[in-house]
DNA sequence: AGCCTTACTTAGAATTATTCCAAATATTGA
DNA sequence: TCAATATTTGGAATAATTCTAAGTAAGGCT
């Protein structure tokens, strides 16, 4: 996808939503697409500092908060502490690694279906699976 | 399970944990076990301090934490905002109502399988499903 | 293009949830 | 019972997030 693609859909998204679009928006998204590790909002400040730096904390905030509403983040929360978020929408699940804190996205086979009771309507699914990764199940014990 | 028996069993986990046996955390686990509606540290201080009025927050909180640490609880951190306790250590998932803001556990059916990459080793599963529940989808949008 | 309404950004204050701290107390093992 | 060490307590400190008020920018309408 193009930059001026991204920034159609994003515009569209956000329209949708009742938001406006804004170059801050813009940018915060475009700071979550461009390293898919889960970070913290207050990652997701540093990281957008460098391209725009007057850009305030409370804008970080109300931009995440935007994507989120509007569908183009997850906000995810793995354990006390900060929350973090993601810009993968396909259904997968995270996993944490309890030694190092990354995080990995893990896809999820098709029609994860738990079986709910009846009267129960879901709309989304948080899977979180922790553990140790690759790097960190070696040889420690 | 007798008062008695419930109690040789925290005293036992908490042992093998490497903690001691007191009354605030014996306490602590008996409030959990009363009421199992997936309480926070401050619900939790709220009902402890009925039977124990001297019992201090930071005590809530180091009981929970080693009730968690010992395996006899869950901390689950479902949405921004404080985190919450489910002393069900079967496996079950918890399905939050974003409308009421309730808690229910959900069964899993057996061996909920995620297929890891190779390398990865897991530990533990959380899986949450947002919502509605039964008394919030009926008649509202 | 210019105006109006309303949403957004900003910095800093405020709030919420949790952790840390040091002194007093309780528990366990010898 | 004594010693060693973990725990409790209240309050202070910290971390993460939300709120607030004033200025600014966006989008719709003319």
């Amino acid at each position: 996808m193009t930059n001026r693609e991204q920034s159609e859909c994003l515009t569209k998204r956000l329209t949708t939503g009742g938001f406006r679009f804004t170059p801050q928006r813009e940018h915060v998204y475009a700071v979550l697409l461009q390293k898919r590790d889960h970070p913290t909002a207050e990652e997701v400040f540093i990281r957008a500092k460098h391209e725009m730096p007057d850009i305030s904390m409370a804008t970080v905030y109300n931009c995440l908060d935007a994507l989120v509403k509007c569908r183009l983040a997850r906000q995810v929360t793995l354990e006390r502490g900060a929350a973090r978020f993601c810009p993968n929408m396909q259904e997968h699940c995270h996993f944490y690694c309890d030694d190092c804190e990354s995080v990995f996205d893990i896809g999820l086979p098709q029609g994860a279906g738990v079986p709910l009771p009846k009267g129960f309507r879901a709309e989304r699914f948080d899977v979180t699976i922790h553990g140790r990764c690759p790097a960190c199940s070696n040889g420690k014990k």
